[in-house]
DNA sequence: ATTTTGACGGCAC
DNA sequence: CGTGCCGCCAAAA
């Protein structure tokens, strides 16, 4: 309870269907900005696939984790189910998909209040 | 107590 | 576009 890990997963649990963030985002939005390294640690050592949903935290560029043998990992099948956008074989779209939970004007792309808001004007 | 290990990120080339 | 190095620090050994 209170643990690292546990507040990682709380973070990781907020993230809509089909959007994904950044280990980074997820350290800074539990106020511990230096500990990327650990979201990921916290994401491999997570037994459930679906809790918490591991697989929409990405690297910062948007790159995804691939396996050591080349093929396809179950985080890249996980997102392309969700139909997230990529733009190779190993980058999501973050231009397109990614989520934050306060602001990501940070690093200069939208916020996911820009994002409902495209949302909005498409319908 | 000390060492090793990372599903990171930033910056320098 | 890549490659490498360094700083970060919790957990496992």
């Amino acid at each position: 309870m209170g643990s690292f890990n546990d507040k990682v997963y709380e973070v990781v649990r907020e993230i809509p269907y089909g959007r994904v963030t950044t280990y980074g985002a997820v350290a800074r939005a539990i106020g511990q900005p230096r500990k990327a390294l650990f979201v990921g640690f916290a994401m491999h050592s997570s037994a459930d696939p679906d809790d918490p949903p591991c697989h929409r935290v990405v690297y910062k560029d948007g790159r995804v984790f691939e396996n050591e043998d080349g093929s396809p990992s179950l985080q890249k099948l996980l997102l392309e189910a969700e139909g997230v956008p990529f733009v190779d074989d190993t980058h999501v779209d973050l231009d397109a998909c990614l989520w934050h939970r306060v602001l990501t004007d940070e690093i200069g792309r939208p916020t996911d209040i820009d994002w409902e808001r495209e949302m909005a004007e498409d319908q």
